[in-house]
Parts: C-alpha cells; sequence; structure tokens
DNA sequence: TATTGGATCGCC
DNA sequence: GCGATCCAATAG
C-alpha cells in the first residue's frame, strides 16, 4: 500500500461514532441524496484504503417511480430496496458495469440512492491500475460504472452494512452549493427531477445535455 | 425456454 | 453514433 498521510490515517482508523449511520439513511430519500453530497466515501481492501467525496448523486423512489428497479413490487434482485436503511445495494447492468446504491427509509419501503460520482482523494495509485487507460484524474469515477470499478466494488459487496469496516462514509467538511436535473440513462420518470449533484465540480459525470 | 431491454462505457 | 456483453424479468 501506498504511504499514508494523516488523513489517510484518519481514515483508516475512522471510529464507528465518526461513520453515518442508520439515522442518517433512514430519512425521506429526496433529503439523503442531496445530505450525501460532500461526504467521503472510504473503501477498504485487504491491500487498499481509497476514499472519494461524492459528488452526484440519484433517487430512486417507491413503487410508483417508473425508473426505479422496484417498479411494480418486490423482486429477488430488488429484495434490499425495501429493507432496513444503510446497505449498499449494488447490481450488475449492460453486461459490463456495477452500480452502487445505498437504502433508504424505513424497512418495507423500496428505496435507494444511487452514487453518480466521486471526487477522488485517497488511493488514485491504485484507481489509475484498475481504472486502465485512464489519463486524467477527472475520468477516474466520473460515473456510476466507473467508481465501482476504481474502488473495486462488484457484487461481493451486495447488501453489506455502511456500518462496516469495508464500506462506509464519513461526514463531509464543508457545506456544498447544490443543482438538481432529471435522472441518467432511464427511458421513463423524467418528471422527477431527482439527479443533484455539486456545482461547477469538475468530477460530476459528464452527460451530454445534463445541466451543470 | 426464449426474448427483450437496461440507473453504462468507450471507441468509431 | 453504436456495439459490447450479461443477466433479470417477463412472456410463452
Amino acid at each position: 500500500m501506498a504511504k499514508l498521510t494523516v488523513q489517510d490515517s484518519a481514515l483508516a482508523h475512522a471510529s464507528s461514532s465518526t461513520k453515518l449511520g442508520h439515522n442518517f439513511f433512514d430519512r425521506p430519500t429526496l433529503t439523503v441524496a442531496q445530505d450525501l453530497l460532500g461526504t467521503i466515501l472510504v473503501r477498504k481492501t485487504k491491500n487498499n484504503l481509497l476514499s472519494g467525496m461524492i459528488v452526484e448523486t440519484e433517487a430512486y423512489l417507491g413503487e410508483d417511480d417508473p425508473a426505479s428497479h422496484a417498479y411494480g413490487g418486490m423482486t429477488p434482485r430488488n429484495k434490499l430496496m425495501y429493507g432496513p436503511a444503510g446497505f449498499a445495494y449494488i447490481y450488475f447492468i449492460y453486461g459490463n458495469h456495477y452500480c452502487l446504491n445505498f437504502v433508504t427509509e424505513p424497512e418495507g419501503f423500496p428505496a435507494a440512492v444511487l452514487i453518480r460520482a466521486l471526487q477522488p482523494s485517497t488511493g488514485l495509485e491504485q484507481m489509475f491500475v484498475d481504472r486502465k487507460g485512464v489519463k486524467s484524474e477527472i475520468q477516474l469515477c466520473n460515473g456510476p460504472g466507473k467508481l465501482c470499478q476504481a474502488f473495486q466494488i462488484d457484487r461481493k459487496l451486495n447488501g453489506i452494512s455502511l456500518a462496516s469496516d469495508r464500506l462506509f462514509l464519513l461526514p463531509g467538511n464543508a457545506p456544498v452549493q447544490i443543482g438538481n436535473s432529471g435522472r441518467i440513462g432511464i427511458s421513463q420518470g423524467q418528471d422527477r427531477k431527482w439527479r443533484y449533484y455539486i456545482k461547477n465540480n469538475p468530477y460530476v459525470s459528464n452527460i451530454k445535455g445534463a445541466s451543470r
């Protein structure tokens, strides 16, 4: 592992009291999606410590949201969305990529927040290895599939608790300016402007036509 | 069992 | 702009 800075060491030894806990996630999903902006995602593997600031999220909310996996009711795949808040829901998409979500709201109500982009802060050297071919920091985590590749997140972590030491969140350091828009890559539900991002942050995913 | 299309990405 | 590539969900 690369040498750690003082700040990285603090991440590595984050106590359970500093992590965002169940009561952070067990709230209205649109609130959580916005409050996640500026928080720090931490990933620990056997050999690596990785972290980054969340700069873009999307909310998927209820069985009547036509863009949600929970649209039309519970299935084996979306079952986690109905479970208690504070767990990771990770799925495989388009035959190539994983997407990371955090389950929100009380048990029984299906909802989650998709993490769409991060500003990487720890472990960039390893991220460049895993994101083969990427040239600039900007491209490491500026998309939901990209950040899963950079953070070594796949189906093995599906259902993991965010109180675990392998994947957790720390509070942000400063308030952020929030913008919003329709969600990306969906064919229905564009009337719900449930994508949130940090204004003027260069690590937000670059989608043609999406507002900045 | 077969078919369809997807909360994406990277190359053309 | 389009193909890759796998799998969940649904229909038959």
